[in-house]
RNA sequence: AGGGGUAUAGCCAAGUCGGUAAGGCAACGGAUUUUGAUUCCGUCAUUCGUAGGUUCGAGUCCUGCUACCCCUGCCA
């Protein structure tokens, strides 16, 4: 495996070469705002600033960005914790933005001081009408050249809460000719009467993202900010900020931005997917349909294959959306080699074999994995009566198909050769039934080497058909979970949500799970204690459907 | 007077000094197979958005075009 190259890495070693930064104080951050669960996107932003860390041997923190209390909520600071946590990441200190607004306040009155900030109190109106457009550049404030002292009185006052809610604004003094509008004097505080999750009501003025964020950068010692591309134009200020700041002139950290993860047919914004869950479209955050760390999480989507996913999708400055296909590949690719393997069938088809002594049964130990016949296994009852996939068998075999048909030959995967002697149909021409032989011969291990088959089935007990799981879950036969995994196969009653390309979930077809289910992986609920990763393969192509090949 | 970015295969993406286009996904051949999976071999860019220029030599340097993305929150 080459070693990982990445351009934010080649930043990096410039820096260290340039001497701007040392190498042992390489420092990143990934920052959340607590306001939503955290999804596949944010995966990958938590994976760039880890393998900063991993390949400088530097620090990462967890820091949350709360500095709007109107949105935020310890649900969401915790949730966030659990599922860094669950991807396998372990993040050297844990801050808050909200610990540092007594700093940020202090910064602000020096900045006022400086004649570098001013209160504003044109309405938010006033402030969009002079802000200018694109095209045109903005207007000053007539509250612009308000002296050092009456800004420094009025900022006090703003803090102590003699003004309402949105009635003034502390603003950066820059230039509203800029053509860059985050440059025309950006606003920094605002005042908001709302209850922080972390600080209460100490405050009623709150920071905004672009002075916070380079002050909790330089604080902690950041070398590197990694954020995406929107935040290329925010970089102006977060340079001009820490310049005039005597604690930041010196010592201070880099943006440097990247793209974000796009994945098709995947809804990657924290915006909708929280309208999904207050519209009680899904079940929740962690609805496996959801994108969500916690929704992949339920599905059956191991760690290491989101890691995986990450590491090769790589880190570009270049807008980009992956094939979905290379995601199922990692996670396929990673169950695969982790996972214990077991029969499904999710349209069942009743197989009697004729030669099978009546009332008789045996139990037969089928491995998990087929190529260590020596690992694990698990007890399959074997009789008479079974079921076997639909799919897996046709009155009219076209060419190329090495399933089951009449006067063929296949294995059940783990037990006997059979061979279809004939079948049943009821009165409107629907297949009920398929009448078989076996062979006691060729027994699964027995190293029976007389002939061979091109085809191997799966294969179910009579039984498991009755639990109308249309599922024999062998794992847990003596589990009541069972009937959670009729409900995640029921084709009907979950959908994948990743199909949709707009937010209605109507328009999620009913067969993605399925297919989902035939392109080779799910698992048991992760909330249950017993949940276990399963690979359900089947003899058609785990990658797409079966299709018989075309006339020559 | 707009500004900031990005263009390398169907999809991601490497390509720090100019030296003759990594790797992964997908696809397609073929071998093995008690899962039509896995595994294993092999194929898949005379060309890097485009038009010129410099050079013995350009994806890399220069100039001009074009396309797409982001920015007018008291969100982050």
């Amino acid at each position: 495996m080459s070693e990982s190259s990445n351009f934010i890495f080649n930043e990096i070693d410039k820096d260290l070469a340039n001497g701007v930064y040392q190498a042992d104080e390489i420092m990143t951050r990934f920052p959340p705002e607590p306001n939503g669960y955290l999804h596949i996107g944010h995966a990958k932003a938590i994976f760039i600033n880890f393998s900063v860390k991993e390949k400088y041997h530097g620090r990462t923190n967890l820091r949350f960005d709360d500095t709007n209390p109107a949105k935020e909520d310890v649900e969401y600071t915790e949730a966030i914790e659990r599922d860094i946590a669950w991807l396998g990441y372990k993040w050297d200190n844990l801050f808050y933005a909200s610990d540092y607004f007594g700093r940020m306040y202090e910064y602000a009155v020096e900045l006022i001081g400086k004649g570098l900030a001013y209160v504003d109190d044109q309405t938010q109106d006033e402030i969009k009408a002079n802000r200018g457009t694109l095209t045109e550049k903005g207007t000053n404030s007539p509250y612009r050249d308000r002296s050092a002292e009456e800004n420094q009185t009025l900022f006090r006052e703003m803090k102590e809460g003699k003004y309402p809610t949105g009635s003034k604004v502390l603003r950066a003094k820059i230039d509203m000719a800029s053509p860059n509008i985050n440059m025309r004097d950006p606003v920094i505080y605002r005042i908001l009467f709302e209850t922080h999750h972390n600080t209460g009501d100490s405050w009623c003025i709150y920071p905004m993202y672009d002075y916070a964020h380079p002050i909790e950068d330089a604080i902690e010692g950041v070398t590197h900010s990694l954020c995406s591309l929107e935040f290329e134009d925010h970089r102006p200020f977060y340079d001009w900020l820490l310049d005039h700041l005597d604690d930041c002139r010196v010592k201070r950290p880099r943006q440097i931005e990247f793209a974000r993860l796009n994945i098709t047919n995947t809804i990657m914004s924290k915006r909708y997917l929280k309208r999904l869950v207050d519209e009680g479209r899904v079940d929740g955050w962690d609805d496996p349909r959801m994108p969500t760390l916690s929704g992949l999480r339920r599905r059956g989507v191991t760690p290491a294959a989101i890691r995986n996913f990450c590491y090769e999708s790589g880190v570009a400055k270049a807008n980009s959306v992956i094939d979905k296909a290379q995601f199922d590949y990692f996670v396929r690719d990673d169950l695969m080699k982790t996972s214990k393997r077991v029969m499904a069938v999710l349209n069942p088809l009743k197989v009697t074999i004729r030669n099978y002594p009546e009332g008789e049964s045996e139990l037969l130990d089928i491995p998990y994995n087929l190529d260590e016949p020596e690992g694990a296994s698990r007890k399959v009852p074997f009789g008479r009566e079974l079921y076997i996939e639909r799919e897996d068998f046709m009155e009219v075999p076209p060419k190329k198909y090495f399933r089951l048909f009449p006067g063929n030959e296949v294995r059940l995967m783990g037990a006997y050769f059979i061979t279809c002697e004939s079948f049943v149909k009821d009165e409107d021409g629907n297949i009920t039934e398929v009448i078989c032989t076996y062979d006691p011969e060729t027994k699964s291990g027995s190293g029976f080497t007389g002939r061979k088959v091109k085809g191997t089935i799966h294969w179910v007990p009579s039984g498991a058909i009755e639990m109308e799981a249309r599922l024999y879950e062998e794992l847990l036969n003596e589990d009541s979970d069972a009937e959670d995994w009729v409900e995640r196969l029921n084709p009907n009653s979950l959908t994948v949500c990743n199909a949709l390309g707009e937010p209605s979930l109507a328009n999620a077809k009913p067969g993605d799970l399925y297919q989902f289910v035939r392109n080779g992986f799910f698992c048991a609920d992760s909330r249950h204690s017993k949940a276990e990763h399963l690979v359900f393969n089947r003899t058609v192509s785990l990658k797409s459907s079966w299709q018989p090949p075309k006339e020559a």
